[in-house]
DNA sequence: TAATTTTCTTAATCTAGGTTAAGTAGTTTA
DNA sequence: TAAACTACTTAACCTAGATTAAGAAAATTA
């Protein structure tokens, strides 16, 4: 996958000039990700977001028990950040780590800001990026306060048919909030009925 | 209250000329709630914004079997909408109303839009706003996922000291994700211990 | 290929939190 | 002020989902 997967993105929110792209290129750093390779660390200060051309990452915290919880997945075509630490640059309260071997594209906070500075249009691009992230954290909370474990997981299912092809079942049942026993429950449940 | 609370709110993330200033006030309409009077209603469009200058909002929606879940309060100096009707001018999802007699100051998406090109800074301005209440959201999902139902009463009266004064609590308990009887049992319990 | 690790399944048992119900206290409204 | 809601409490009982444990299947690694 190259580059253009992000330009093509940005293209659909924002127009850029020619040499307004060659500023924001030279301001991006790729990365090779193994599996399983770390990206941020808790405690750490995030400094920079990125965005997926390849393969698949995941954010999660571990809890005082040592269990983990998935906050988000993150395929080719999408950003992934701890949001917390990259606006605060504050140490962070989550890993992200590469789910598959992954390719991925590095934009620094500082570089971030300078090109909000240089750039304005980018500071709508991300607006909107937000906007939207914001949406869909906002429906996760209310599907936690009003949707069953079943409920929660078929929404799972209809939403993401491409990830529950790709991803280890006990990842899925950590991004819904329930154990691996319990969604095995629910899966062989459905079968039969 | 006057709209200067307003005003202070965005100084401290954005530098405004006083034309700009002018420009903005123009395009806001002021608007008075009564208690329990209804803001926004589910399957309608969100045309605005609202700013919270005094009194108290609430955002819920209601489930299938017509329980309320509470996304959001939004006391003075608050932003509050359906963001995802907003930002999308479909029909939204949740009810806003005010939980006491407020005063509030409402911005439509056609003059946000309007003053996103004619004022960059603004941009930005929201831009912030999104960030930080995408974070504070992100908290949620996450204290959902790795908290129980104590953790997260004694979180939110840590986070909303105020709050905890004036909300009648079957409204706090419909925010932590719990009956407004197992609510009274966690306090109870935690008098005595 | 075998050995090891990780993932998934099944089943018994347990518990956090829900449900139902009934009583009390506080607040609106007439 | 009384009547009518609405909010809060308590307690008995119930259930969705957790925990524990053990085996089977799949994927890594040597």
């Amino acid at each position: 996958m190259t580059i253009d997967l992000l330009f093509v993105n940005i293209s659909k929110h924002i127009l850029l000039t020619e040499v307004e792209k060659k500023y924001f290129h030279s301001k991006l750093h790729f990365r090779k990700l193994k599996k399983k390779e770390v990206y941020i660390q808790e405690n750490q200060i995030s400094g920079s977001v990125a965005f997926v051309l390849s393969g698949c990452l995941r954010s999660y915290t571990i809890d005082d028990n040592g269990f983990e919880h998935i906050l988000q997945f993150a395929p080719p075509d999408w950003w992934i950040t701890d949001m917390f630490s990259f606006i605060s640059q504050k140490p962070g309260t989550i890993y992200i780590d590469a789910i598959e071997v992954s390719e991925i594209i590095l934009l620094s906070r500082a570089d971030q800001l300078d090109i909000f500075e240089k750039i304005p249009s980018f500071e709508r691009y991300f607006r909107i990026l937000t906007e939207n992230s914001l949406v869909s954290y906002r429906k996760r909370v209310m599907d936690g306060l009003s949707l069953t474990a079943v409920e929660r997981y078929h929404d799972f299912c209809k939403r993401y048919p491409t990830l529950i092809e790709c991803l280890p079942q006990k990842q899925i049942a950590s991004y819904i909030g329930v154990t691996p026993e319990f969604l095995s429950k629910i899966r062989s449940k459905v079968k039969i009925v």
